[in-house]
DNA sequence: CAGTATCCTCAAAGATACTG
DNA sequence: CAGTATCTTTGAGGATACTG
């Protein structure tokens, strides 16, 4: 897919679906909330696990994500610096979505056997 | 979103999120597979379920999803011509992701209450 | 470490018109 | 009806280099 339109975000799409698919039709928005739903991450260690992402698009996602309420940025003002996302409630309430689509890919890609 | 490369397909991606992600990510490919869960649609009937699509992408999207083996298209030979498409199994297997996400759009994004 | 700043490519998909 | 043919826009996101 491409140019697709990430971000009208809140023009309240005609059906949930629709709206649903705003959010998680991008691979990085998807991989991204996967990995957080480990736990809290690093801008360091989500550009390792997002495998090919720069660090615009991977600054620009988590942006768009915090926006939309899905990831909050918590900063410590320490020496190295270090800030850390993670998911919020609603971040969360993406995880069974998340879910059916590994088993999907699971179960029908052929792939992802072990991995979490 | 945008410009997001939507057919690299059978490059086996890294995981089996990102390979569903493939797949999910396009509010169009969700839509036809929402669509087509309450049963075989002609191409006309899609359009118009899909506010807003062109004929062109339409053709595409379907095109696509059947080489993904998603969906089937059954010709018959009829005056007027008729053309249905339908999901197959594996295309039904997408239906838990679609019910997650229309979930997650219903209680995060306050919309599609009323609706399938 | 955690980003920004720039530049640029490239494909998704809209609009419109036409056809077997 | 069920598409195809063209032409064009658009903007996500990659590459790379630099900074507080």
């Amino acid at each position: 897919m491409a140019a697709r339109t990430m971000l009208p975000v809140h023009a309240a799409p005609t059906c949930s679906v629709a709206g649903a698919a705003e959010i998680v039709g991008s691979k990085w928005t998807v991989l991204l909330v996967h990995d957080l739903s480990e736990g809290p991450r690093r801008f360091t260690a989500l550009e390792r696990s997002c495998e090919g992402i720069s660090p615009r698009t991977l600054a620009e996602r988590l942006r768009w994500l915090e926006t939309e309420g899905i990831v909050v940025r918590h900063s410590y003002a320490e020496s190295p610096p270090r800030v850390e996302y993670a998911l919020t409630p609603k971040g969360q309430a993406l995880l069974p979505v998340v879910r059916e689509m590994r088993r999907f890919g699971h179960d029908w890609l052929g792939c992802g056997v072990h991995e979490t």
